[in-house]
DNA sequence: TGCAGACCTTGCAGTCCGTGCAATCGTTGC
DNA sequence: GCAACGATTGCACGGACTGCAAGGTCTGCA
């Protein structure tokens, strides 16, 4: 059986989607301009107040759910073993966040349409998180061996991270799976640009 | 001498310099919820309507100006010989952006301990931005010679582009000089991670 | 059935950012 | 001194977002 707290959780997941799903028809439809809280409430049958009871802005509403919190994506990181070369598990990392997004890669079009006609939008929610990851990622590949300076480290996080938005950017361009991508990418920094 | 245009000019940038100080003391010295447009406006000894005469948000204001704009950086790279190889365009253009960079590395101080304290401040701006040049310059990689394919061209850009940030980074942290640790990166970058 | 507590929705009032417009003021060139 | 141009400003407005408090709805329990 359901608990009334899981049922809660639903209800609610449901509704931020169908909220998500009218903003995102309005912004295609009619532009951006035109997708202001008190349209985008008047379609999904909300108050505006209400709207902010599930987005904290009017972009989060626009853009997809991610489908990681920075913490738990450093954390990946950290768990792996510390014997590991770091490589290998910046590669695991990277093969874990191409999966995860997988699912939602066809829900995903109606956004990558969207964001292909405003750029601005992810722009703030999205360099905040991403920053955010990049930095703590660098932190906890600094400390492992095999890191032979200041720059490699950042090498190494900044290009498998970029492989990894690499891949499902242009899986999502090409249909190809971004899985293979991926390991293409990876063949690609070992071998040497 | 100096003509009328010119003086103008130079007395509207030294103002948006002023109101720039204005605003980075403020957010430093009282946070920067305390940094309203108001309040910047009062300090600057400018009326709030006149901010934005100068600056088209308060981000803006809160933001180092950029050394370059995206057209032009993009015109750094199709202004390369056609037959050169496609790494070595991308490495002149990145130390370009170095070098850009250089002359306002000492004004840069307050800015980089503001966006330490507040993530979110330059997201907007720079995000924007960075896509843009990003995906400009993907534009002209593909059709260079040398290039394997879809993902080869990617890597080639952000790897490029990561390297040069990382640079300027490393060196407004440790010190080091950020021509010497960009090659080092090519380096790295050559011969595999 | 009815009641108490938790959660949800909403209206209201208010802050702040950002913009178009039009009046005013200062500077420049003649 | 006057006409043209740019800079500054006030005013009025739209839109995002927040705290608060009043109601409404659901759930578990007696």
């Amino acid at each position: 059986m359901e608990s009334p707290q899981q049922r809660r959780d639903r209800r609610r997941a449901e509704k931020q989607q169908a909220i998500r799903r009218a903003a995102v028809r309005i912004a295609l439809d009619q532009g951006v301009e035109a997708a202001t809280v008190e349209a985008i409430s008047a379609a999904a049958d909300i108050s505006p107040r209400t709207f902010f009871n599930y987005f904290a802005s009017k972009e989060e509403a626009l853009s997809p759910d991610p489908p990681w919190r920075p913490e738990e994506f450093v954390g990946l990181l950290t768990g792996r073993p510390g014997d590991e070369p770091v490589f290998e598990s910046l590669k695991a990392v990277a093969r874990e966040f191409v999966v995860r997004i997988r699912p939602a890669m066809e829900d995903l079009e109606p956004f990558v349409e969207l964001r292909r006609r405003h750029p601005e939008l992810a722009a703030k929610a999205r360099a905040v998180d991403e920053t955010k990851v990049l930095e703590s990622l660098l932190g906890a590949v600094r400390s492992r061996p095999g890191v032979t300076g200041p720059m490699h480290a950042r090498l190494l996080v900044i290009a498998t991270f970029g492989a990894a938005i690499s891949a499902v950017q242009e899986s999502v361009l090409s249909g190809e799976p971004a899985e293979e991508l991926l390991e293409e990418a990876f063949t690609l920094l070992e071998r040497g640009l």
